[in-house]
DNA sequence: TAGATTGTTAATCGATTAACAATC
DNA sequence: TAGATTGTTAATCGATTAACAATC
């Protein structure tokens, strides 16, 4: 059944970050690029690149390097970019009410189409120009946007709770903005988003007892 | 000059979830915890954890476990938690005022106490209870208040800018939330806040073509 | 003491990188 | 063609895990 070999999952988390920088590059003029100079760009060894893409397809020509706009499409494929995907957000206190109101998800191609919260005082109002819905309703609601990924901005003490209900539901993908780390069964996919988390992981390097490796990036 | 061996990156980055694990145990009243029962509440291996731990000194017992106050001490301490961090934000706009507003920081040791944008629209203007700085002034500003720390929330177009001269001032930390990836020297760290990449590597595995490992969590 | 669990070593596993034949 | 750069293999590097003596 399986064509593709496996591809690793750090390989698919930097892709990408191959797609921004190739946007980037595409924006100034550029139309080909060897991995050379976009392992110079993203701070990459040029045989990453050309392993990581190399699990995908052969993308390149000998002598001459990627074409930007073919590389551009293809890994929009691969990361099913070519089409959009109609995002749920659950909670729309302070934090969800922002998320809704980001206007960075659509030009990516992710539109958010509804929105929940099971607090009766919030239900029913309008927040960034969504009716907010009764979060009991999920289900129904979803099924009808053709919601596969759900973001979650609830408090961390209800965040296991609501995932749990989200994936009863169907959902397949999970941005979780709630500080807590939490379950998901296999088949389903979830990011943490947590400022806290990766300032924590920072002061570790300004502490002078840190003889730590200086200078590493992370994307 | 070192006497701890070189700690590995991606155990240093563990140690925040490990610490969010044991505050979450001890609240609910637990006083010991062995490395086998820790791993899986974090779906992680019990070797792991000892492992990651031993870098670090001996915290645990046989026979016992890890007294779970001690350890969230040790964690504190060896993240550099057990002081509170001053912060500033750089760029005022949506995004940026809703961090300055975010609950979650203060409890964990970071104190926003500074904000800055070069727009002079805003400059001056009130936002979370703090003025708004020109960031003309930042160096200034951020030496008085001991600030080693910025969260950046400026346009992808000006981002790399804008931490050049973080750096430049001093800034030894950067939790980036431009949709941007971008470049700092050795000896300064630097965190991406990136909701669209964290969606954008999920929807690889949505897509029937992807045979994909199925059910990886991700911290 | 007997049972449990640590801290650590050595083995395994997987990811990164150097090198180079193929080829544009 | 000559020069450049890919795609891929094999070597290296580093992280994870199994196993177990030490010991609470």
């Amino acid at each position: 059944m399986t064509t593709e070999p496996q591809v690793p999952g750090v390989v698919v988390e930097r892709l990408p970050q191959y797609l921004r920088a190739l946007s980037h590059l595409q924006e100034i003029g550029l139309e080909v690029i060897s991995s050379q100079q976009l392992g110079e760009f993203l701070q990459a060894t040029p045989a990453q690149i050309r392993k990581d893409l190399s699990y995908f397809g052969r993308f390149g020509k000998q002598g001459r390097g990627y074409s930007i706009p073919n590389l551009l499409l293809q890994l929009r494929r691969i990361l099913g970019l070519d089409q959009t995907w109609n995002v749920a957000v659950v909670g729309v206190g302070r934090l969800g009410r922002s998320i809704i109101s980001y206007p960075g998800f659509e030009p990516e191609g992710f539109r958010v189409v509804c929105a929940f919260d099971s607090n009766s005082q919030v239900i029913g109002q309008m927040a960034g120009g969504l009716l907010v819905n009764d979060f009991a309703n999920f289900r129904e609601v979803a099924d009808a946007e053709g919601v596969k990924i759900a973001i979650v901005a609830v408090p961390a003490g209800v965040a296991q709770d609501v995932i749990d209900q989200l994936v009863e539901a169907g959902v397949k993908a999970i941005l979780n903005y709630a500080p807590k780390s939490t379950i998901v069964p296999n088949g389903v996919r979830i990011q943490n988003v947590d400022p806290v988390v990766s300032l924590q992981s920072m002061t570790y390097y300004l502490n002078p007892h840190a003889n730590g490796e200086v200078g590493e990036a992370e994307a």
